[in-house]
DNA sequence: CATGCTATTTATAATTA
DNA sequence: TTAATTATAAATAGCAT
């Protein structure tokens, strides 16, 4: 989407590597957080920059929660392709242990803003604000400078609406960083089948530069193409 | 990208939903997947789709391994006061608890409305709102319909307000305090460092409902309301 | 349900300020 | 250097299969 055609190969210079990794994360951020309030879906999206940098994503619920979701699925042992049941035990366990999530939330409220999605969390802000203003009628208030809301009935209306609380909710997690950790079950109403799914193979094929093959094969060997059906048919 | 301009809301007919988060998700892959080549850094990435099906996405690492590497981030672990994990936890039980007492606080909610609490946080809210609104620059927005705010630094400013930021952040504590909605009270009274640490104390007290007083003298028993904010006046 | 097909909207690589 | 601008490449919404 550029001027030219990017070949998906690593960028060799690192003051490009930098400012396309800066652009492409945010791009991707959007992306996620598109995805999750559009189709209503729990995304979890953890990165780590070269430099060691974190920046992490997630929707409608903390990562925390979607990772343990994704720990406690049941289906991890049945895949045969995700091993190692106990790491991810062990994994939940510290999750639940780590109480402290605050600390993350602190550091990006003290400066360390740059690996936050600060535009696309002013986009959703302002959704989240414009909407929960309509509900709660405050907008008339700030235009009257500040009549106080006591219509109850419309408060009532508002706060019974799950849904307005929901998002207020959620932009609150994003917002935060919040990771508050996963004492308490998942609803875990969870099928899984396997990895990527439901990932074609020939889209990741049409991913994969030609001579990218060697990442193709590293896919394959850990089980991110299906093979199943259509992939048999030699796309390669 | 479409025919025509989306907005970032839920797609309601399920059908388009369903059609749209297949599409959608397989470009987040994409993206995900050549940003991790590009710039070479480790995604991880997770999706819960509404019916409960997993896709997932990891670079050159498996996604175990992105999720040690984040859950092992060492600020994490670390965080001054929560030296005493147990205490934290029963903390969090009791506040729990303390929820699910006012349980029926959210009948308030639900029917008979002429109680002072609902004004109490109609009131409450139009300040957060309205504050909050003041440093987020929405209020024009509202004025101008929509005109997105992308000037950085007032966001960043405002991010790094975490004065508001709290206030907003306890607001919705105590709110869902009185939420019936299980799936999302939870998370609130669990981070409960961030709840009681930053809380002005007198805040507190008149978010809480009387029969909390019991809660709260326990929070404060234990050290758990150090006032570090503009409270620090009044230590009971 | 997943694909193919445009018309459009977005994302972004290169360039410029 | 970092932040805009611009010219192109990509993604994708609505339809039709």
């Amino acid at each position: 989407m550029g001027r030219v055609k990017l070949q998906i190969k690593i960028i060799e210079n690192m003051a490009n590597r930098q400012v396309t990794y800066s652009k492409r994360r945010n791009g991707l951020i959007k992306k996620a957080y598109e995805l999750s309030v559009l189709c209503d879906v729990d995304v979890a999206l953890i990165m780590f920059s070269p430099s060691g940098r974190l920046s992490l994503f997630s929707g409608n619920k903390s990562i925390e929660e979607i990772l343990a979701r994704y720990i406690n699925l049941p289906g991890h042992e049945r895949g045969g392709r995700l091993h190692n049941q106990e790491f991810l035990q062990r994994v939940l366990v510290k999750l639940r242990r780590d109480a402290d999530q605050t600390h993350q939330a602190t550091r990006i409220f003290e400066g360390d803003l740059s690996e936050v999605t600060t535009l696309h969390e002013a986009e959703y802000w302002e959704q989240i604000l414009e909407e929960t203003l309509k509900r709660l009628h405050v907008r008339k208030i700030l235009d009257k400078h500040k009549t106080l809301v006591h219509d109850s009935d419309k408060m009532s209306s508002w706060m019974t609406s799950s849904i307005a609380l929901k998002r207020f909710w959620h932009a609150m997690l994003i917002f935060l960083s919040m990771n508050e950790d996963a004492r308490y079950s998942p609803p875990a109403t969870t099928n899984v089948d396997e990895f990527v799914t439901s990932s074609p193979h020939n889209m990741l094929v049409d991913w994969l530069p030609q001579r990218d093959l060697q990442s193709l094969n590293f896919l394959n060997a850990n089980g991110f193409l299906p093979l199943r059906d259509e992939a048999q048919s030699g796309k390669s």
